[in-house]
DNA sequence: CTCCGTGCCTGTGAGC
DNA sequence: TGCTCACAGGCACGGA
């Protein structure tokens, strides 16, 4: 599943691949891609379009055209692939550029929950993209504004907010577990219960966690690319993600899987200390 | 306000 | 061997 880091990492191969280059034509193999337009009229726009720059902003990837903007969302199974020559569509691709000359790029998606959106400039304000809060790879994300955010909602248990995109951006199941298996703290723990230094455990080590993991190339458990095909191997460093009953990487003791917010939740239950009052169903 | 369940999807793997 | 079925989860949305 693509959270900030292989998000981050496609961004890059996408800069590195088609950054300047025209689009001849796009074809839309799965036209129910394209959430916000009628896909023959998305077809038609982009047609032409140059590929002015490439952001990314949380788990959105934004593709600056002439005067659109394409805001690409992968879900859980999006991967782009990039080709020198034309390549027949595979079963689960879901739309196809080709660019001027031969070079295509394949948006490849098994479950379909991935979204494209086209946005004139000047609405583009509107896009979801742009209602994200803070990009714990941003220059701006310091301490002190992560604090300010905490402080928002004291009511709010940690690991909801941590995966709330409108407070912190590009954190999903994988990285919250594993960042607050890092810093030591229950998942379900009230953000007005958090000490000064648990806070700044924290954010230390969402942002060392996030740095690691697009060196190491990003986590592929099963769908995670690189534009060339690449896995990623930070799936090796991880400490706790579906790591229940294997020893601790702290103490030894072993993990536990939970439920919270509805998602599988792996943490230690020795390190990670549990608030007072019902921290969620214990599955083992 | 916060929390929880549901729908969107399909491949995987456990169990029978 | 082949079948069924729960499970995985980011996000939007509706209801408690």
């Amino acid at each position: 599943m693509p959270e900030l880091p292989e998000v981050e990492r496609i961004r890059r191969g996408l800069m590195e691949h088609i950054s300047g280059k025209t689009i001849a034509q796009v074809s839309l193999p799965f036209p129910g891609l394209v959430k916000n337009v009628d896909p023959a009229v998305f077809m038609e726009k982009i047609r032409g379009a140059k590929v002015r720059a490439l952001q990314r902003r949380g788990k959105y990837i934004l593709v600056y055209l002439d005067q659109y903007l394409l805001e690409i969302h992968l879900r859980m199974t999006g991967i782009f692939l990039f080709y020198p020559g034309p390549v027949e569509a595979g079963p689960h691709t879901r739309a196809v550029f080709t660019f001027l000359g031969t070079e295509t790029l394949h948006f490849q998606d098994v479950r379909k929950f991935g979204t494209f959106r086209l946005w004139e400039a000047g609405e583009m304000e509107v896009s979801p993209a742009f209602c994200l809060g803070l990009d714990p790879l941003e220059d701006d994300f310091s301490f002190s504004r992560f604090e300010e955010k905490l402080l928002v909602k004291p009511h709010t248990r940690l690991k909801s907010f941590l995966l709330d995109q409108r407070y912190i951006a590009g954190l999903g199941n994988i990285y919250v577990d594993e960042a607050l298996h890092r810093a030591r703290i229950h998942p379900a723990r009230l953000l007005k219960t958090l000490s000064d230094s648990e806070k700044r455990a924290l954010h230390a080590s969402i942002v060392a966690l996030l740095r690691e993991s697009i060196q190491w190339g990003g986590t592929s458990f099963s769908d995670y690319r690189g534009l060339q095909g690449q896995r990623g191997v930070f799936q090796e460093h991880l400490k706790v993600y579906q790591k229940a009953q294997e020893p601790c990487f702290h103490c030894g003791h072993p993990l536990a899987r939970i439920v919270h917010s509805g998602r599988g939740t792996y943490l230690c239950l020795r390190c990670q200390e549990p608030p007072l009052l019902s921290p969620g169903s214990i599955q083992s």
